[in-house]
DNA sequence: CCCTGATTCGC
DNA sequence: GCGAATCAGG
């Protein structure tokens, strides 16, 4: 696949959303991440408020040629970006009240924090619990470490896979 | 280890 | 121009 306009546009569109290059990548389809931020870097929308932005590289040295040239170019390199105060990453809306299943606490299970991933995240590491309504904004998921051995993070696997008989006692 | 973006450089 | 490989950081 190629850089249509129209997938341009899109990156365009979803990386000053805020979305992530793998994200985005997810969404286009046909690319990795690393061709969404080679593209991004061409396109010269870098800097996004400041996502892992860190200071300046100078390394890779792959090809052992014509070294030697003590280049030291340093400075003049703006790194100012003018404070965004506000202006950093998109809401964020929290105040998550973690997972309340009125469930009577299976012994002592330790509430995990959900780590409100998006679909697009999970990876097989990744809990796969559902939080809240599918069709709403807030929804994601679990998103804590699950063994490879499950969907589930070991609090959700206990809710999920109850045993039998204390399932019955309840 | 998972993930993020940044950079380099062969193609 | 493209993007895998690699780097650096969370």
């Amino acid at each position: 696949m190629n850089w249509t306009d129209e997938r341009v546009e899109l990156l365009r569109k979803l990386w000053s959303e805020g979305l992530s290059a793998s994200q985005i990548a997810a969404q286009l389809g046909s690319v990795t991440r690393n061709a969404v931020i080679g593209k991004v870097h061409r396109l010269k929308l870098s800097s996004r408020g400041r996502a892992t932005a860190s200071p300046a590289r100078q390394k890779k040295t792959v090809s052992g040629s014509t070294a030697t040239r003590s280049v030291t170019r340093t400075a003049t390199v703006t790194r100012s970006v003018t404070t965004i105060g506000a202006t950093a990453l998109q809401a964020q809306f929290d105040a998550e009240p973690v997972a309340r299943y009125h469930q009577r606490p299976v012994e002592d299970v330790v509430v995990p924090i959900s780590r409100r991933l998006q679909l697009v995240q999970l990876s097989e590491r990744t809990c796969k619990w559902p939080n809240g309504d599918p069709l709403t904004e807030e929804f994601s998921f679990c998103g804590n470490d699950c063994a490879e051995t499950g969907p589930y993070c070991t609090y959700h696997s206990r809710i999920a896979f109850q045993p039998a008989a204390e399932r019955r006692r309840r």
